[in-house]
This record gives structure tokens, C-alpha cells and sequence, in this order.
DNA sequence: TCAAGTAGTACGATCCTAGGACTATTAAGA
DNA sequence: TCTTAATAGTCCTAGGATCGTACTACTTGA
């Protein structure tokens, strides 16, 4: 008879299983250069370009982790960086064509997941799991008041 | 207005959350060297001594990762690798007195993070959340039916 | 007995991660 | 205005994490 794990243990053991499926449907698409931690930070950028700091808040990393990750994000040609026109300090990591080829396989890979799940809770726990989900980020990420969602 | 996060991301906060308390009371107890990829492991161990394969599967990471982490485990004196007596080939990896005085401040944690998010969703949604989670372990860990639980 | 499979290990390459220190720019206050 | 504090980004450095490939020792099953 199996010990209760703990909901964050079953809640990692989701999350990993959906972040499989994204770098596998990334994989397919013929991007299989990219990495866990790069493709975390990719998943944290919004439209017409984010900032540095944001994307390492976002992705949980030190500013350091995310000059690597841009870096050979760079290389690799998903991503460019470019002076913000708001402020001579930053500049803003933006996808390049290359880039936003990701987003469609990725998307596809969440959309898939999300179907596997409702199909086996049903609309309504599916539903009602979001919902909690959704009220627990209330004290498990604090911060996220400001964002305006990424 | 926030767009809508996927699940597994918002699992992926709470996931988070919930690791960091662990490791914050890890660290208040004087255990302030662990890292969080030992941690993972040590998390999959089980009373009376695991192999290290075992610990590998339920970190989901390759044989070698385990190694290298049960090594650094072993110097810092929180385990020790006895030999298996069912099986020639086989090691165990054994927790010593020092390794098992993580476990109070650890399931510490977890219960603080079961209470907080109970307070949060009630009893009723908190409950509903578990089961949903554990539904979708079927898809999520299909591997997990032979397991006695760890 | 012997072939196939399994547990653990070693080597090596690459990636991830972050502390500390630095420059350039902006913002806020006297 | 001038000055000070805060912020965005970068570099250097060092240690940890991860896994491909290849190997030995042991077990299992035909």
C-alpha cells in the first residue's frame, strides 16, 4: 500500500510529466538543442521583447543564471537582444523568427496535456483544480500581483 | 488582466514553494550544505536503506546523476553504502544518525505547507485537490502501480 | 554452462547556478 | 542643480548537476 505523498511530490510529478511533453513536441519540431533551464526562461517571455531581470524572476534564477541561459540562447538564434527605448539601462531579450517557431510545438504540448487531464478528471474536478490551483498561488507566490501575467 | 497560467506551471509554483520551506528548515537545523538535487534524492529513500537505482527513478534522473550525488551524500556524512545481502551486485544507501535527523525538519515543513494550504482552500477543496492529484498520477507516473510508495 | 540482463562505477564533456564586483543609467531628494 | 541611492546588465570565477559512453561484477534463466 502506497505512503501519501505529498501534494508538492504529486504536483512535481505533473509538472514533470508535462514539461516531458513540451521538450518532446519540441524535440519533433526539430529543436532538440534546447534545454530544460533555456526553455524555462523562454517560457517566461512575453510579446515585443522582456527584460533580463524579469525573465530571471520569472523563472526563478539569479540575474547570472539568466545572462548565461540568453547567452546561448543567442547563440543558438531564438533569442536577440535589443536596447529598451524606455531606459538606457536595459535591454529587451526578443524572440527572433527562429525563436517563435517554439511556440507553436510548446503550445500544441499544453493544449495536449490539458486534454489528457480533463479527460481524466472530468470538466468539473479539472475545473475545480485550476480554482485551487489558482488560490494557492496566493501564498505560494506572492509577487505575482504586479505581473501582469506573463 | 493575467493570462491564464497552464496547471503545470502553477503546480510548478507550488512545487517550488513548498521545496523551499523544506530546505529553509533544513537549514535552521544547522543543515545548511544540503543542495536541492541531494535533497530530491534523499526524499526518495525508504526506511531500512534503498538502492541506488531506485533513488535514481524516483528523481527522475540518470544512474550516474545518482552517483555523483549519493558520493557528495556520503562525504558530508548523511549516508552510508552497506551492501545489499539479497544481492551481490547491490549496494544500499543507508541513512546515518545524521542523515536521519533531516527527516523531523523536513516532514516539519511538509505539514506546515499541508496546514497552510488547507487554511487556504479549506478542508473540503484541499481534499478534492489530493484525489485530483493522485488521478492524475496515472498518466502522469505510470510507472508508479509497482511501487510500494516510497 | 552460458548468454542476457542488471547494479554500480569511472571518465569526460557540457550545462546550470550563483557569489562578488563592476559599469552605465535612472530616479529621488536636498 | 547636484548628489546619492537604486537598478539593469555584465564579467569572472568556482562549484554543483547532468548524462553519454564504456566498463566490471554479479545474477538469472534457458
Amino acid at each position: 500500500m502506497a505512503r501519501r505523498l505529498p501534494l508538492s511530490m504529486l504536483m512535481f510529478l505533473a509538472h514533470r510529466a508535462a514539461e516531458d511533453r513540451v521538450f518532446e513536441r519540441l524535440g519533433e519540431a526539430g529543436h532538440e538543442d534546447i534545454t530544460r533551464a533555456q526553455g524555462r526562461l523562454l517560457a517566461g517571455m512575453d510579446e515585443g521583447g522582456t527584460r533580463l531581470v524579469v525573465l530571471a524572476e520569472r523563472a526563478r534564477v539569479a540575474k547570472q543564471t539568466a545572462v548565461a541561459l540568453v547567452d546561448k540562447l543567442e547563440e543558438a538564434g531564438y533569442v536577440t537582444r535589443e536596447p529598451d527605448p524606455s531606459d538606457g539601462r536595459a535591454r529587451l531579450v526578443v524572440l527572433t523568427d527562429r525563436g517563435s517557431a517554439l511556440v507553436p510545438p510548446a503550445r500544441a504540448a499544453e493544449v495536449e496535456t490539458d486534454e489528457e487531464w480533463t479527460r481524466v478528471l472530468g470538466a468539473r474536478r479539472a475545473a475545480a483544480l485550476r480554482r485551487a490551483l489558482e488560490d494557492l498561488r496566493e501564498v505560494v507566490d506572492p509577487e505575482w500581483a504586479h505581473e501582469a501575467g506573463h
